[in-house]
RNA sequence: GCCUCAGUAGCUCAGCGGUAGAGCACUUCAUUGGUAAUGAAGAGGUCACGGGUUCGAUUCCCGUCUGAGGCUCCA
């Protein structure tokens, strides 16, 4: 089994890093408050509180600070202590980095250990050949390498804000990222892996590709889908229609807005209210509202009829655009628009059918993640924080949701994470989390258990006693979000889709112009014999700057045509991969090479 | 929303107190080509926007907008 991060050297070093930075920093600026400074996935950070702010062009400063310090070889040094003397430290001045005038969150996680936890402290310290003592102390659970000189391949990447534990309305510190490995090489390599991780991101691809823009005189986060972009996400729709259609769904189709009462009702103009854009009143007094969700109008549509218990499950579904007014600094390309499309459906079940139709969900979503060659995700139940007032609904309920949630998930043999405060404010929920090319976290499809809403609208079928019962509602999208998928599709692939979401299968480049009409030929059969959809490149250049932008372009297959193939009846295909396969005929294409 | 950074031609970027430059893309001309860029010419910019400093601002300062990386929040 393999060593845990946590455990391992590498963590220790990273953390060792974290303190080198922080004394560098407490002799480069006298008056810095410390805070904390743990080892993360790639690297480590320092929270700090700067007496002035520290801008991206003092990093290099801190950074020959910190080879400096760490060539001193000082030794690491551990001690425990009692608390009352761990105060006294932490207060007391004559030693660099303490002293009451930057002890304020020092104390505060001082007070945060709990009862009868060791506290411990770092030490490190060597006076240099100019008699200059450097020292460093820092409370500290550990551990930590031994000595400053085992830390020689760092770098300080970048500078963010970051509220201290995490909370608005507390102050916002300034932390410091940087990474930190055994070797130069490992450093090297991690940065290289940096630099190509941002050439395969979405937002240039999507422009090079010519699959999304933006454009500021349409507005923040609202993202236009050209041409291309506009296939590929029909391409996805067909796919996931069809499957849905085979597990018994139905298709509804729902305004963008709606009588903001609904919302009242759902609760989402008090829960939701400021992820909401602007109510719109009209002369009537009406409000209405641009809608945040799909699910009162599928309410709307199941409570139109009166429901028997043999018509359930009812599964409505829909590519439903929402608008979220997202915080400007929060939106993000494709992957966190403000107007953007889930493939949403809204499940109404039994309760003796909650756990079976859940389970058939999350097969829907492996089915999906597979088709897509998604195999590295995560999947997350998100539950209730015990100490949070967002949610509505009985506690009663929401353990029976969670737990139909686990059951499902294990009859599906899917492994899961526990993550409490993650639910949706009405139910818990299952969600698909991926990461994007510079190993940032996203969430993908989820599916939640809801007992609110059915409530909250009353929602009723007849049952075998012929009384009205309450149904329990499923949200459920298996992409998550069109755009986002997407996105996150992009990096993936680097723009080479696999052929069957491909906006373009196959480009056709005929050589000189006397074969642009055969090449128009062989396009329309290719599109109305076999269904593939292709492009004429018949341009006036060179067959080389054909295929390289085609190339560029990333499309599967192109078919070369010229004299020889008119005579010979053939093309010459060019597989993206591959490369020139030679002459083949459209027969032999079609059977053994397209896919 | 907050912290840090950035905004020069459609794209990628250089320049930096004396009113702008390259490559690609675009247009025109020549070339009709066999597996990753044919050659030449031309056209393109209120240097994001608004103020200020200055004889003079794309360049320095302030504000706004937009984008990026984080934080908080989320599909």
């Amino acid at each position: 089994m393999a060593e845990r991060y946590e455990d391992s050297y590498l963590y220790r070093l990273r953390h060792s890093a974290a303190h080198l930075l922080a004394q560098a920093v407490t002799e480069l600026y006298p008056g810095a408050k410390l805070s904390i400074g743990p080892p993360i996935e790639n690297g480590f950070y320092y929270d700090i509180e700067f007496p002035e702010p520290l801008r991206e062009e003092d990093l290099p400063a801190l950074e020959a600070k910190m080879k400096e310090l760490a060539k001193l070889d000082q030794r690491i040094e551990r001690s425990e202590v009692s608390r009352e003397d761990a105060r006294a430290l932490i207060l007391d001045s004559s030693i660099p980095c303490m002293g009451s005038e930057v002890a304020e969150y020092k104390l505060q996680l001082l007070d945060a250990v709990p009862e009868g936890e060791k506290i411990s402290f770092y030490n490190q310290q060597r006076t240099d050949r100019e008699g200059v003592q450097h020292r460093f102390l820092d409370l500290c659970r550990g551990p930590h390498v031994d000595s400053t000189k085992e830390i020689k391949a760092f770098k300080l990447m970048s500078i963010a804000g970051a509220y201290w534990r995490g909370d608005v309305k507390n102050k916002q510190l300034t932390r410091i990222y940087g990474t930190a490995f055994e070797t130069k090489e490992e450093l090297e390599a991690h940065l290289e892996m940096i630099e190509e991780a941002k050439r395969r991101d979405h937002r240039i691809l999507g422009r090079e590709l010519g699959l999304f823009m933006f454009s500021p005189r349409v507005g923040v986060g609202l993202p236009l889908w050209l041409p291309k972009g506009a296939q590929l996400r029909m391409t996805m729709i067909d796919f996931l229609n069809k499957e849905q259609m085979r597990r018994g769904y139905l298709p509804v189709v729902t305004p963008h807005l709606g009588n903001a009462k609904l919302w009242d009702v759902s609760g989402h103009t008090i829960a939701y209210k400021d992820k909401m854009f602007p109510f719109m009143v009209d002369d009537e007094k009406e409000t209405f509202i641009l809608k945040p969700m799909n699910c009162p109008f599928h309410i709307e549509i199941y409570r139109s009829s009166l429901r028997s218990y043999r018509d359930l499950p009812v599964r409505l579904a829909e590519m439903g655009t929402v608008y979220r007014y997202e915080q400007s600094g929060e939106v993000a390309g494709i992957m966190r628009a403000r107007g953007f499309t889930q493939d949403d459906a809204h499940l109404f079940v039994r309760p003796d059918q909650l756990v079976e139709e859940f389970t058939l969900v999350v097969d829907l979503i492996q089915a999906v993640l597979s088709k897509l060659g998604l195999q590295n995700f995560r999947a997350r139940v998100g539950t209730k924080d015990p100490n949070s007032d967002k949610y509505i609904g009985h506690d009663e309920n929401w353990e029976l949701a969670t737990n139909a949630i686990f059951e499902a998930c294990q009859a599906k043999g899917l492994d899961y994470e526990v993550s409490p405060g993650d639910a949706a404010f009405y139910g818990p929920k299952l969600d698909i989390v991926i990461k994007d090319a510079l190993g940032r976290d996203w969430q993908m499809g989820t599916v939640q258990v809801d007992y609110n809403l059915p409530e909250r609208f009353e929602l009723e079928y007849i049952g075998e006693d012929s009384k009205p019962h309450r149904p329990i509602m499923i949200h459920r999208a298996p992409f998550g979000s069109l755009e986002r998928m997407i996105g996150l599709l992009t990096e993936q692939y680097a723009g080479a889709f696999p052929f069957w979401l491909s906006p373009v299968q196959i480009a056709i480049l005929p050589i000189a112009d006397r074969h642009n009409e055969k090449a128009h030929e062989l396009f329309v059969r290719l599109r109305d014999e076999f269904g593939y959809r292709c492009e004429v490149d018949d341009r006036r250049e060179t067959l080389g700057k054909k295929i390289r932008d085609n190339q560029m372009q990333k499309v599967p297959y192109m078919l070369i045509l010229g004299d020889k193939d008119i005579e010979a009846g053939t093309v010459g295909v060019r597989s993206r991969e591959e490369g020139d396969l030679g002459a083949m005929s459209l027969e032999e294409l079609v059977k053994s090479t397209v896919s």
